[in-house]
DNA sequence: GTCAGTGCAAAGCTTTTGCAGCGCG
DNA sequence: CGCGCTGCAAAAGCTTTGCACTGAC
């Protein structure tokens, strides 16, 4: 069961009709291991032969949020990207001289995390980490 | 010894002169608990009958950052917000729904987050946890 | 056949940049 | 007095919205 075939039936079920540019996007994200923003997406699906109007990207990305499908990731270079809402939890490690981005995960993290939601107040829907510095690359 | 202090001399010291704008910034930013932004920042600045340019709201938050002055927080609504880099290291919590940004701190988290940093390969500058859902008074 | 989905283009925002002139050092 | 800081305005991105049309159901 891939994680497209999920989103598909999720949106079906809750009233919307599929159209060319959704599954693309769909089976789009779900080919990719990390984050990805709207431009991009549009920008590879259109070099892929599949073109997609950038509104439908948005759209599709705005759809997919609502419904908890895909999760928003800011590392703050302006750009909102967004991954499929996987079982495989992880947060994000930025390189802030190439802008390369990349993915870890922790349990211990994740323990204090937790804790700390349930000490909040707050009825918390998803929490993100993200590590700014100077990747390997970058420092030599 | 306040911030903005600390900040004039470290300006002062990298070679940069001081102007009205950036003495205001600095002052405003000092007299803040949380992150803000930009046009917030002018906006706040220009009600309080010290005109400053946008611009150059924009580029002492950027030479701030740029002197580890004040450190970046995105809370992915498309606005970028900081903060003077003061020693109560915290994190924040945002409310989906009515968009307050609070903080919070905990030592265990902070531990975790070190020991990641350790492992990383990385040379970490900066990182940030962000806690996204509804708060109290928009769950009621 | 109806109406949601799509694509294009225009608008809206935040942020960045160009440039003339003021003023710190 | 030179050069950096400032402010205005224009430009540059990313994202959103309006609208007519296509196509799913």
């Amino acid at each position: 069961m891939h994680w497209s075939d999920d989103a598909h039936e999720a949106l079906r079920q809750s009233g919307k009709r599929a159209g060319a540019a959704r599954s693309h996007v769909i089976a789009y994200l779900d080919g990719q291991t990390c984050c990805r923003g709207a431009q991009e997406i549009h920008a590879d699906l259109v070099a892929a032969g599949r073109p997609v109007g950038l509104a439908s990207v948005y759209r599709t990305l705005e759809m997919l949020e609502a419904n908890g499908l895909v999760q928003r990731v800011d590392v703050g270079d302006g750009v909102v990207r967004f991954e499929p809402a996987h079982h495989d939890h992880h947060h994000h490690l930025v390189c802030d001289d190439c802008g390369k981005v990349e993915q870890f995960s922790d349990g211990e993290l994740e323990r204090a995390i937790e804790e700390v939601e349930r000490r909040s107040g707050y009825a918390l829907k998803a929490h993100d980490v993200l590590l700014r510095g100077s990747c390997a690359a970058c420092r030599g």
